[in-house]
DNA sequence: CGTTATTTTAAACGCTTGTTTAAACTGCTT
DNA sequence: AAGCAGTTTAAACAAGCGTTTAAAATAACG
């Protein structure tokens, strides 16, 4: 195993674990066994890392993602429920690519909209636009009353949940182990969550009569 | 002002923008234009500070919250709208508390369960469990069908949403700005995402046949 | 006024952070 | 075998962190 792929691998888990700021290098260094210089020669800087880390799955996930979704917008009538299940099999697809990786990835991305002032939320929207695109149009065909404001809430609700939700998983997963004797895995809090978001973004649209 | 009500100001804002491990004590006290020593002569240490940040809404907050969400359970046929609902005027009324007090207090929320490792879920959790029983009678009684295990997923999925909404609120309100000419306060979103989120817990119970 | 008690202050402490340096080592080609 | 590009290494760097100290300033009270 090459020095850049184990820093990659031990610094993939330990951001999902304890966050991008809450990470030295030096810890990743460590756990990976290589010198603590091997980071800047390799990536340039700490940022440099993080974007490497997140772009080796934003490569593997998103052409598949949109294969996906697009396969979606193209059958007769798809429900919402349709919609956000096309992302089960991509996602859980991460985990014969590495172990845990599913889980790892969603966790990388809960904590890169909220660690590091969101400049994770800038570079992914930037860099992968494909998928959001062809994500707002499977839900259009979807739920095609939905107006264009109405639908940038929704989405971001979506993203809310689902991010915060992955950023937490393992605190759930043993949660649910403790209080309900159950043993889950990352894909049952995917399986759960989709009825949640579908439900909240297939809500009948509510009457405002003012704002403010 | 005094300077214990100065830092906790200062620190109320930085924290809310910035998190909490991303604000360090320099920050705070040079905004509040006091000594750096006063922070642990006042509090003893930059986590009693924190908790003293969050302990001043709180100590507002839980006792109009409980109070709203008792009212929902004694209604004859409270609806899932009714009981998130609740949640508008006490968070409202942060706002007569402290200029962008709610704006403020959902935010230092949402980075409370993703900064500084989750002790912060865990003080609140502890200190005011009130808040969430009665929260949990509510949801029951406008959905009785809701099995235990089911409503444990959907109020963090809930919790998720509102956290990381809030958490970016001022992202948001800035994107529905320049997107849709909208000018929008904290309240505007707190109405938006009730549909959502109420949406969400009321979804039909699916039907998981195994759990792998 | 004089004497406590409380608060504020500047300075330093020890530690961790990301990054850089220059020397040592590796494997490959001529 | 010599030279060279690529890589690894130990050491140091400057900067920032939370916290502590002891002296100075202020307030409170008999």
């Amino acid at each position: 195993m090459s020095t850049k792929n184990k820093i990659l691998d031990a610094a993939e888990n330990l951001f999902a674990d304890k966050g991008f700021n809450g990470t030295s290098l030096r810890e990743i260094t460590s756990q990976a066994e290589v010198n603590l210089a091997a980071v800047n020669y390799h990536f340039g800087s700490k940022k440099e890392l993080i974007k490497a880390v997140m772009s080796r799955y934003m490569n593997e996930l998103s052409p598949r993602l949109e294969i996906a979704l697009t396969q979606v917008c193209e059958t007769q009538a798809p429900s919402l429920i349709d919609v956000f299940s096309a992302f089960i099999d991509p996602l859980l697809s991460l985990n014969d690519f590495k172990n845990n990786g599913t889980s790892n990835f969603l966790q990388l991305l809960g904590r890169g909209y909220t660690d590091s002032q969101g400049f994770l939320r800038w570079f992914l929207t930037t860099q992968y636009p494909g998928v959001i695109d062809n994500f707002v149009l499977a839900v259009q065909k979807a739920y095609p009353e939905l107006g264009a404001e109405e639908m940038f809430w929704r989405l971001h609700f979506t993203m809310g949940t689902v991010v915060f939700t992955m950023s937490s998983s393992d605190a759930l997963i043993d949660i649910a182990k403790s209080d309900f004797e159950r043993d889950l895995q990352i894909s049952d809090v995917i399986r759960h969550v989709i009825p949640y978001v579908a439900a909240g973004v297939g809500a009948p649209m509510p009457n405002f009569t003012s704002n403010s």
